[in-house]
DNA sequence: ATTATCTATAGATCTATAGATAATGC
DNA sequence: ATTATCTATAGATCTATAGATAATGC
């Protein structure tokens, strides 16, 4: 009954201690690492597979194919950032511009940590297709809460919307950009940079 | 003796109005628009050849393979900009931070006008790659002009080592960011875009 | 009986080469 | 003769399905 033992089915071909992972999630590590470091079209369904420790087939018995794993790992970075952001935007007891800077930080926190590269995904040409619509609405809607946050800051809220919406753009940009930063040098110490991207976010928001 | 006229050898199975552009260059504007749409692994040598007017083998005639064909774009793109970078600094008879901001608006003009998004290029996974070594080489040679323009102006002569190192990142990193800026919204005028990234690059920069 | 896996493979690619062909050049 | 192209295709994939197999569960 425990998480190891005796487990159902045709055992494995080659056999690996067991993780504790169940199989999916371990396509969806394995997908990560391959889709960021080698991208999507690259990435074969073998690969994948053998990673996780099964043979190619037997991957379809947990998803449909390469484009589900892509999908659930898209929202999968972007959903815990939404939810931060909409803590804060809802959180009034702090000033916008510490709430807006805690936001950047977090995301660039989350977007070169891990043990992947997840940001890396954003990058892949892929993503753009209508596919991935629910990524591409958390994401806009992610990129709105930047805005209003924005606006709710002292020197924000004086600005006409036109100029609103560049400055979210570069502050968004700034912080999506840190994955070829990033991807540059994985080496360098996330926090600290973290909390650098964050400072230079406020600079560029002029808040 | 013209440029239309008569051309040797078998003619073209499908015929078009001869566009003045030497075969070379229709593949590699064939394949530019081609990488940054569909991405490198998801497009066929067969599209490339197609798009450029003629059939998938006559392609070998003018190029290795698809790697070539990445590899003289990379350059194309950077190149350009490493020739500016150096005229500027150069240059002394202007202050350096009026020089860094013209690096940085041109840069991101180079990056999102042109035809074909041609920033969306350094997006690809498979740029990563040691094949693309020269590419790379250029690259850093380009960061590290903006390095020494930095340190050359009047408060980030004052900087430590890693602190201009840090701010020459992020400022890099907002020019390069600005491709996933232009990549969801491409219809925004390049020209406004470009200053306004230079303001907010010389305020990330602290100058 | 149910489940998780396996092996095998059909069908659909895609790349790069071999060799034929249809122009101009001399 | 030279050149730029073509058609055809071998060889190497890659995806997704079909059907077999080896466990546990009852």
């Amino acid at each position: 009954m425990g998480s190891s033992g005796r487990r159902v089915g045709r055992p494995r071909a080659e056999q690996r201690p067991d993780s504790g992972v169940p199989p999916r999630d371990e396509l969806l590590a394995a997908a990560a690492e391959l889709f960021t470091t080698s991208g999507y079209a690259a990435t074969t369904t073998r690969a994948v597979a053998e990673r996780a420790g099964m043979r190619q087939a037997s991957m379809y018995h947990y998803v449909s194919g390469k484009e589900e794993l892509l999908a659930a790992l898209l929202e999968s970075t972007v959903t815990p950032s939404l939810a931060l952001a909409r803590r804060l935007l809802a959180d009034d007891s702090r000033p916008a511009v510490e709430r807006l800077w805690e936001l950047c930080r977090s995301d660039v926190e989350l977007l070169c940590g891990g043990p992947h590269n997840l940001g890396g995904l954003y990058l892949l040409p892929e993503v753009r297709s209508e596919r991935f619509a629910g990524f591409h609405a958390v994401r806009a809607e992610l990129k709105d809460t930047y805005r209003q946050l924005l606006a709710a800051t002292e020197a924000g809220g004086a600005l006409a919307k036109s100029a609103l919406d560049l400055r979210t753009d570069l502050v968004f940009g700034l912080i999506e950009g840190v994955i070829l930063v990033h991807r540059s040098d994985p080496e360098r110490p996330v926090s600290a940079f973290a909390e650098a991207t964050a400072d230079a976010a406020l600079r560029i928001a002029g808040v």
